[in-house]
Parts: structure tokens; C-alpha cells; sequence
DNA sequence: ATGAGGTTGGAACGGCGTTCCATATATGTC
DNA sequence: GACATATATGGAACGCCGTTCCAACCTCAT
């Protein structure tokens, strides 16, 4: 009749590692990189430490996990373009807004190389490039440039989305950081004065353009 | 907390943030990013936390510093090079083996994008486009792009230092991670597949110089 | 000699990732 | 249906970290 109270409290739904991944990314998006704490997950998913350890390794392949899943987002519908500098830059575009979208999946592509998602990053990049005939032997070069490009911006805007959290004023941190920068010797930094205010006020993303660009010139010469 | 100099010479053995940071420093070339805390920098110092405290701020500072000891050593003498395209790969260079002696300040660097280390960077690079007639207002643009490269892989670097310590086989590391790639679905990924071979046996510093060259030809169009 | 302020060493705090374990549920076997 | 086994859960405990706090020490102007 009457089922005997158990001693712990116990779920009627089941845990699983889709679950914990998704609870994961939600608590990085919503509240940053330094909020996914075990402790913040086993509060948001009502269930103890040991019941995530069952299905993740550690904190580092749950960040993987979350990374591949958004990354895998971000590639999966691109348009086909025919204009071989435009398909370029469509990747670029979309792996820029969706790192610019959770920072923190940019932080763990640079701290961890080799994770899946790096994979798909460098099939989306490298297909490109052999559509539109680059040679075969430039290929891997030409990818690599510019995945490590790709990341490196990333890792830097996640580190600036850091930095200047929800509405700290971001013309005035650029300006205060640059004056730091000079303030010891202004003699020695010529070329930093030159282009302060250009480092005041660009746009991340039109910057981000810039360098795929240059590159691609590289790539594709006319 | 500002340290004034001293009226009167003091011991030779009296703590200094200058103290500090070698030390430091020691402690990350010998036995890497994670071997920095506190305690071993107490015991490495024969001191205590508080001393050290009341020199550095925290352990960002710490490490802000001991990135722009290193940074600033490695633009410190650079060879005036006739040939724009030579003098940017000469640049690129110094500060590649740089950070690859010092993975961490790598690591350091894109997390904390802001750090006077960073305005030393930016100036080595800018100076050479002004040299050697890059239009003014595709100056800053050019000089981005180029320290966003050069930083990024530099960081993806350190991750590999830490990820491959001392004598693992690094071909044999590389290829398993590409095995893990393309597991799921080997359909997916032709291009990655293609380039294999290439991927297992790459040269960093090589595929490094090869990107550097691409942003040149897109800044230095013929 | 003394008081004030710069400097030191170490204890203590709170938070983290991770491990361990007792326990609850599902599954297969007879 | 009973039972052994594998799977899964919740929470306490461990060790390490960055940082704070504080009593004590040293130096120097007065």
C-alpha cells in the first residue's frame, strides 16, 4: 500500500548528458563563462554532483560538449554562394555571430584545440576552398590561416565580453586601456597615438571582416 | 601599495614585485601555467602569501606583468629589414618563438586582450606597415588583422603545450584527434580527410609564417 | 625612546572540481 | 515472483586554490 519514504529524494525524470549539456549552455548564456560551477548545475538540474559525474567526465567535456553543439549550429544551414571571396566570408560571418553569441564557446576553442567542434570549423573552412579550386596543395595552408584567424578573433571577443560585461561603456575602457598602453613613454608609441582613435571606435565584427579579407586577397589573387 | 625608492639602499634580498614577477616567470618556463599559485611562489620566495600580496595586486596582475617582461624583451632588438613583406615576417617570428618559449604568456595574452603587453605588440607591427608606405587609413585594419592572427595562434599554441607536455608523440596525438573528428561520420568530412596526412605532420611555425604570408599579399598587393 | 607607517609571514575563509559511498531503480535470469 | 547484477542518483567529504585578515616586525623622523 503505502510505498516507505526513501531516505534521499530521488527524480522522476531522467538525467541525461543532452540534458546537462543544455542546462549548461543555458547557465552560460545566461549568466557567463564563470558561473557554470558544478554547484550552480546540481541547483538548476535538482540532483547532486555525483549524478553528472555518471554521465560527463569532467567539467572540461562538458564544455566540449556544450562547444559542439553550438558550433554544430552555426555551420549547419549556410548558403551556397558562387562568388568564392563571399562563401568566405559567410562562414567567417556565422561562426563570428554564433561565438559572438556565447563567448564562452570562443574561450574553449582556443584553451582546447582539438575538440570536435575545431573539426567542423576546419571542414566548413577547407570544403570552401576546394569548391572553388584552390590548389590542392595550398589547401591545408589557406585552412588553417584562416581557422586560426576565425578562433583567435573569437577567443578575443570572448575575452573582451569578459571584460566589459552588460553596460560599461565600451569607447571609454578602449580609451582608458590605450592611454595605459602609451602613458609610460608616449615616444615609443607612435603608431598606437596615430590610431587611437580608429582603436576607440571600431566595429569588432567590420575589423573581424577586414582580416578575412586580406586574407582571402592572398588566397584568390586576381 | 605604490613603492617608492628607497632613501637609503636596502638588503639585496627584500622582496619587489620585480623579485616577484622572476620568479614567477621561473616557476611557468619550468613547470608550466598550472604550477603558478601562490604557495609554490611562497616556498619558491620563502615568504608568505600577505608579502606577496602587498607588492601584486592578484594573480592576473602577476601574470599581466610577467607577459609584458617577456613581450617586451622579444620586440626589444629587431633588425631593421629593407623588405616590407621580410620585416613583417620578422616581427611575426620574434614574437612566435617567444611565446612559443614562454606558452603561457600565450594563453595570458588572449585572455586578457586589453594588457599593456598587447600595446607593445600592436606598435611592433604597426611601425613596419608606416615604413613601408601602407596607406595611412588601412593602417589600423592591417596592423588588426595581423595581431589578431599572430595572437591567436600563439594562444592555440600554448593550449598545445599544455595538451602534449614533454615527450608524448605528437604525430601520433594528431592523429587520433582527426581519427575523432571524423568518427561520427566519415561522409561529413571529406576535406578534413584529404588533408589528414598533412594535419599529422604539419610544422606549427611553418603553417604559422604561411598565414603571415597570405595577410601580406592581401596588404602589399603587387 | 617612541610612535607611525611600511612590510612580513602565516592562519583562516569561502569556493571550486572532483571523489567516494550508501542507496534507489531498472534489467535480465531462473 | 525472487533474486543478482548493472545502472543511476544525491550528498558528504577531500584537497587545492586565490584571497583576506591580522599580529608582529622593522625603519626612520622626531
Amino acid at each position: 500500500m503505502a510505498k516507505r519514504k526513501p531516505k534521499t529524494e530521488r527524480r522522476t525524470d531522467t538525467l541525461s548528458k543532452e540534458r546537462i549539456v543544455e542546462a549548461a549552455i543555458e547557465l552560460l548564456d545566461a549568466e557567463g563563462e564563470a558561473a557554470l560551477t558544478f554547484r550552480a548545475l546540481t541547483t538548476h538540474l535538482a540532483t547532486g554532483s555525483g549524478a553528472i559525474y555518471w554521465h560527463v567526465d569532467n567539467k572540461n567535456e562538458l564544455l566540449t560538449a556544450a562547444t559542439h553543439a553550438v558550433i554544430t549550429r552555426a555551420v549547419a544551414d549556410l548558403a551556397r554562394v558562387s562568388d568564392p571571396r563571399r562563401a568566405i566570408r559567410a562562414v567567417a560571418l556565422a561562426l563570428f555571430d554564433a561565438i559572438d553569441a556565447h563567448p564562452w564557446a570562443g574561450a574553449h576553442l582556443s584553451r582546447e584545440p582539438w575538440q570536435p567542434a575545431m573539426g567542423l570549423i576546419f571542414e566548413s573552412v577547407g570544403a570552401r576552398l576546394q569548391a572553388f579550386g584552390v590548389a590542392a596543395r595550398a589547401q591545408f595552408g589557406c585552412a588553417s590561416a584562416l581557422v586560426s584567424y576565425i578562433v583567435g578573433v573569437a577567443s578575443q571577443n570572448a575575452a573582451n565580453a569578459r571584460l566589459l560585461p552588460r553596460d560599461t561603456d565600451r569607447e571609454a575602457f578602449l580609451s582608458t586601456a590605450v592611454a595605459r598602453w602609451v602613458q609610460d613613454d608616449p615616444t615609443r608609441f607612435p603608431f598606437v597615438q596615430r590610431v587611437a582613435a580608429q582603436l576607440r571606435d571600431h566595429d569588432d565584427r567590420q575589423q573581424f571582416l577586414v582580416g578575412i579579407d586580406l586574407i582571402s586577397s592572398g588566397i584568390f589573387r586576381p
